[in-house]
DNA sequence: TCTGGGGTCCTAGGACCC
DNA sequence: TCTGGGGTCCTAGGACCC
C-alpha cells in the first residue's frame, strides 16, 4: 500500500450551483457578489419568487445597477472575459462589465450542496477532510480502489456520484500528500483527474510558478522573484541553510520540503475551531464621535451575534477582541483574555468595549469587529462565571473570613 | 464611489515563573 | 552579587487561504 491522498475541488462551485436555478444564464457574463445594497431588493425578491428557472434574463438585475462596497466572489468565464475577476470591487466590475448579469452571494444554498458533496464522498470514503465549502482532502490509501491507477478508478467513482447526484463537477488530484494533490487538482480543470507519483516531481511540479504551492502567497512570491527565484524547480535548487536565512527557520524549512514536494501532514478528520468572529463593513465610512450612536448600535449587533454563533455551536471564550479598518485600509485589532469563559452577548460587549478604548480614533472606520478567541466547549467542566473576577474574588473573602474555606485551598 | 467576511498559523516582544 | 536559560501566556500584526 502507498500513501495515496486526494484534494477534491469544486468547479465553480457558486456558479454553478446558481445555473443549476437560473439555466437561462448559462454562457452569459454573471457575477457573484457580496452586497446588501440597493439592488438587493429586486434580488431577494427573485430569489423568493419561484419557480426560479422561469424568471426571464432581462427581470435579472444588472451589475451596472449596483452601489455599494461589495466584491466579486465569483465571476462566470464569459464575465472573466470582461477583465473582471474575484475580489474586484463591484463598482469598478460595474465599469469594465456593466452589462453581467449579479447574483446576490447565497451562503445557504452553497452550504446545502457543500453538505450533500461531502456526505457523497465520506460515504465511499470516510478519511475526509473538511477545507471550506468546495473543497476537501480525502484518504485514499485504504479505501477500495484507491490503489488502483494511482487513485483514478475511486477519483473517477466518487465524480460521478456527486455529478449524478446533484449535477456539479469537481476536479480530484491524487498524489503522495496533500501538498501536491492540491497542486494536481488543478491540472485538469473542469471536470478533470490528475494523477502524479512521486517519481512525476521533476517533470509536473517543477516547472510550475512557486506560487502554485498553497501557502506561498503573493508577498512570499514576490520575494522569491527578487531573488530570480520563479518556478518550483528554482526553489528547490536554493539550499536549506540560505532559506532559512531569508524566510526564518520554519518557513525557511517548510520551503524546502514544499520544492521536494515533502509533506508529512496527515488527513484531518475533525477540528476544533480557534476563535469564532462576525465583522462588518459599513455603507459609509463612520466617524467615532459623530456616527457614535449608530457605531454603538452595529458593535453591540456584532457582539450578539457572535454570542449567537457561540451559544449555536456550544462554545466559550476567554480572549475578547476587536478589530478595526480605517477609511485608509489601515487595520488594528486589541483584545483582552479574562480568567472565565464567557458566551455572554453583554459580557462580550463589555469587554470588547475596554478594548475599543485602548485604540485612538481620529480617523474614519470602514469595518468593526467582534471576535472571541481561547474557546472551549460550553459543556467541558470548564467554570463559567459570568459576572467579573472581583465579584468571585469577594466570594472567596468571604468565605475565607467565615471560616467556610481553609486558606491553603487558593 | 477601489479593496467582503470568516478563518488559521506564525512571529516577536514582554511578563512571569522555575 | 551577577548572570543564566527555558517555558508558557498574552498581545499585536501580518501572511495566507477559502
Amino acid at each position: 500500500m502507498i500513501r495515496r491522498i486526494a484534494h477534491l475541488d469544486m468547479d465553480a462551485f457558486y456558479a454553478s450551483v446558481e445555473l443549476l436555478r437560473y439555466p437561462q444564464l448559462k454562457g452569459l457574463p454573471v457575477v457573484i457578489g457580496g452586497g446588501r445594497r440597493s439592488v438587493d431588493d429586486t434580488l431577494l425578491t427573485l430569489h423568493a419568487d419561484r419557480p426560479l428557472g422561469k424568471i426571464p434574463v432581462e427581470a435579472f438585475a444588472r451589475l451596472a445597477d449596483y452601489t455599494g462596497r461589495g466584491v466579486i466572489t465569483t465571476a462566470t468565464y464569459a464575465a472573466r472575459q470582461s477583465g473582471v475577476g474575484s475580489a474586484m470591487g463591484l463598482m469598478k466590475a460595474a465599469k469594465l462589465c456593466p452589462q453581467a448579469i449579479l447574483l446576490p452571494v447565497d451562503f445557504a444554498e452553497y452550504r446545502h450542496y457543500s453538505t450533500s458533496f461531502k456526505k457523497i464522498i465520506a460515504d465511499i470514503a470516510p478519511l475526509m477532510e473538511d477545507r471550506g465549502v468546495d473543497e476537501v482532502y480525502i484518504d485514499f490509501t485504504d479505501v477500495p480502489g484507491g490503489q488502483r491507477e494511482g487513485g483514478r478508478v475511486l477519483a473517477r467513482l466518487i465524480q460521478k456520484t456527486i455529478f449524478q447526484q446533484t449535477g456539479l463537477t469537481c476536479s480530484v488530484g491524487v498524489a503522495p500528500n496533500k501538498l501536491l494533490a492540491k497542486m494536481a487538482s488543478e491540472f485538469n480543470k473542469p471536470n478533470g483527474i490528475a494523477i502524479v507519483f512521486e517519481a512525476d516531481l521533476h517533470t509536473q511540479i517543477w516547472p510550475l510558478a512557486c506560487r502554485k504551492i498553497n501557502g506561498i502567497g503573493p508577498k512570499a512570491d514576490e520575494k522569491l522573484q527578487r531573488h530570480g527565484i520563479r518556478t518550483i524547480g528554482e526553489l528547490a535548487q536554493q539550499e536549506l541553510d540560505w532559506l532559512i536565512d531569508e524566510f526564518g527557520q520554519k518557513a525557511g524549512a517548510w520551503l524546502h520540503d514544499a520544492a521536494h514536494g515533502i509533506d508529512h501532514r496527515a488527513v484531518q478528520t475533525s477540528s476544533e475551531p480557534v476563535s469564532i468572529s462576525r465583522e462588518t463593513t459599513f455603507d459609509r465610512d463612520l466617524h467615532a464621535v459623530r456616527d457614535k450612536a449608530e457605531l454603538g448600535a452595529i458593535f453591540t449587533q456584532l457582539c450578539e451575534q457572535v454570542a449567537g454563533d457561540l451559544s449555536s455551536k456550544g462554545y466559550q471564550g476567554k480572549t475578547i477582541g476587536i478589530k478595526l479598518r480605517f477609511d485608509d485600509f489601515k487595520s488594528v485589532t486589541r483584545d483582552q483574555t479574562v480568567d472565565f469563559y464567557t458566551a455572554d452577548a453583554s459580557t462580550i460587549r463589555q469587554l470588547a468595549g475596554q478594548c475599543l478604548k485602548r485604540v485612538p480614533l481620529q480617523k474614519r472606520l470602514r469595518l468593526l469587529g467582534v471576535r472571541v478567541a481561547g474557546l472551549t466547549r460550553q459543556d467541558s467542566n470548564q467554570k463559567i462565571v459570568e459576572n467579573r473576577p472581583l465579584a468571585l474574588m469577594d466570594k472567596a473573602l468571604t468565605a475565607l473570613e467565615t471560616g467556610a474555606l481553609e486558606p491553603q485551598l487558593f
